[in-house]
DNA sequence: AATATATCCAACCGCCTTAGC
DNA sequence: TGCTAAGGCGGTTGGATATAT
């Protein structure tokens, strides 16, 4: 296989995208939607391969994506799930709406990394620096060969576990047993009951997790329903809800409430205010996730001011005078997505006959390995998927307007263009103005 | 002020998987 | 069953920018 048939043609532009051809892709995908990535640049005017628009697409131009900084509980939340994942960029980023893989993945080279080395934990194993070192003179004086459980560099793979996990004989040989390389006790899953566990940090066994509640795993909204009681294990991960220590960088876990895995990991959740209030936010749908003059609609929205057009199903503008987002805790913003909410979504919010259509039309995405975490993420998800099948499903440019159909076949007038000055009004603005400064001016 | 170095991040590359034939 | 095209993913690169010297 290899390279891609359509790079090897001639004439194909590289490298940085120009507004003008972000504004053709764009205004195409906006109104046809992508289809077949490969014939986008074709129909939509641009000098560029398949590959190259999707990824632009996916990586920038995608209206649900969320800009800016990372926020301290995102961070968080990606070393969590790193050291349950290892370099599955793409399954962390299923877990922050509005992040996608390249960014989380250039964070983690050029910062995370950093700031685990920093306080002392091996971001490859994410065990404390000392344990990996001792390890490693151990190995040495007795002379093994040092393919696992040494090293802090991303090429011993062993170390992680993550080879394993590719092999199955191995695998299966140590499912719910310890891997060579996780050598701490662990207990495993379905002994660790709730608040009987509380008081026992436990490990968490990748090879058993993911293997029990990921690859294989399909679990429908009804079974997730059904998982109240699931298994629990509490998270070892200090960073999760660490602070930094001032007086010697190193994370501090006083105080700090014991966070909770759910059976296949993925997010943890405070146990205490995420089981106590359906407001928490467990795992919610950051304010700020469409920039800062949307929040999450009922239905419809729309207007003068309103977002592209896939925004229009659950986005509506913000009312007069609520300020912007200025953080990541959507609480207090409408919809929250949290444990509670998802689980009315799918056991009570909605009829058997929807839940049935819902079930059929959602793919359930074999790395949600948390029963907590799908439920919330399905909902997520299937916003997302919805804008994205509705996509697909556009009518031609000759519709009137433009016709955006959704997954239930309803239409709704678009507006006809989109230009690129109204969006990155809407989602980007901090991108837009690196482009602005980049090449002048927009328009 | 000029140069060197570090950092960030968008985009590319190559491999793997999947779907369609 | 095998082939091909396309989608998707993770690793890597290279240009732009920031910071240090």
């Amino acid at each position: 296989m290899g390279r891609h048939s359509c790079c090897y043609k001639q004439k194909l532009r590289k490298g940085l995208w120009s507004p003008e051809e972000d504004e053709k892709l764009l205004r195409h995908i906006t109104k046809y939607g992508h289809g077949c990535w490969s014939s986008v640049p074709k129909q939509a005017g641009l000098q560029r391969c398949g590959k190259s628009c999707r990824l632009r697409w996916i990586n920038y131009l995608r209206p649900d994506l969320k800009r800016g900084a990372f926020s301290q509980q995102e961070e968080n939340l990606i070393i969590e799930l790193h050291a349950v994942l290892g370099n599955r960029w793409s399954q962390i980023a299923a877990q922050l709406p509005g992040r996608t893989d390249n960014e989380i993945k250039n964070l983690w080279n050029s910062c995370l990394k950093k700031k685990l080395r920093q306080r002392g934990i091996d971001p490859v194993t994410h065990k404390p620096l000392s344990e990996i070192e001792n390890a490693d003179e151990n190995k040495n004086m007795n002379g093994s060969s040092p393919v696992s459980g040494s090293g802090t560099g991303d090429e011993d793979k062993s170390v992680s576990g993550e080879l394993n996990l590719l092999r199955p004989e191995i695998h299966s040989k140590t499912r719910g047993l310890q891997s060579p390389t996780q050598q701490q006790p662990t207990i495993p899953i379905s002994d660790c009951g709730g608040a009987a566990a509380a008081g026992s940090l436990m490990s968490t066994n990748k090879d058993f997790l993911l293997d029990r509640f990921g690859g294989n795993c399909h679990q429908s909204p009804t079974d997730l329903v059904g998982h109240l009681n699931f298994p629990l294990h509490q998270l070892n991960y200090p960073a999760a809800a660490a602070s930094t220590s001032p007086a010697d960088g190193r994370i501090s876990t006083n105080s700090i409430p014991p966070l909770w895995y759910g059976s296949g990991g993925g997010k943890p959740f405070d146990i205490n205010s995420d089981f106590s209030s359906p407001a928490a936010t467990g795992i919610s749908l950051p304010a700020s996730f469409f920039s800062n003059n949307y929040k999450p609609a009922s239905v419809g929205g729309g207007g003068e001011n309103s977002p592209p057009p896939s925004f229009n199903r659950f986005w509506e503008p913000a009312a007069a005078g609520v300020p912007p987002s200025s953080n990541n805790n959507s609480s207090s913003s409408g919809r929250s997505s949290s444990f509670f909410d998802t689980a009315a979504i799918f056991s009570w919010g909605i009829s058997d006959a929807e839940k049935g259509q819902a079930q059929d039309e959602i793919k359930w995405p074999e790395y949600l390995t948390s029963p907590l975490l799908s439920a919330s993420l399905q909902n997520q998800t299937q916003l997302y998927s919805n804008e994205i099948k509705s996509e697909s499903q556009l009518l031609p440019e000759n519709s009137a307007g433009g016709m955006w159909i959704h997954g239930g076949g309803q239409q709704e007038p678009q507006p006809t263009t989109t230009t690129l000055q109204q969006f990155s009004d809407l989602s980007c603005p901090k991108d837009f103005q690196r482009l602005t400064a980049a090449y002048g001016h927009i328009n």
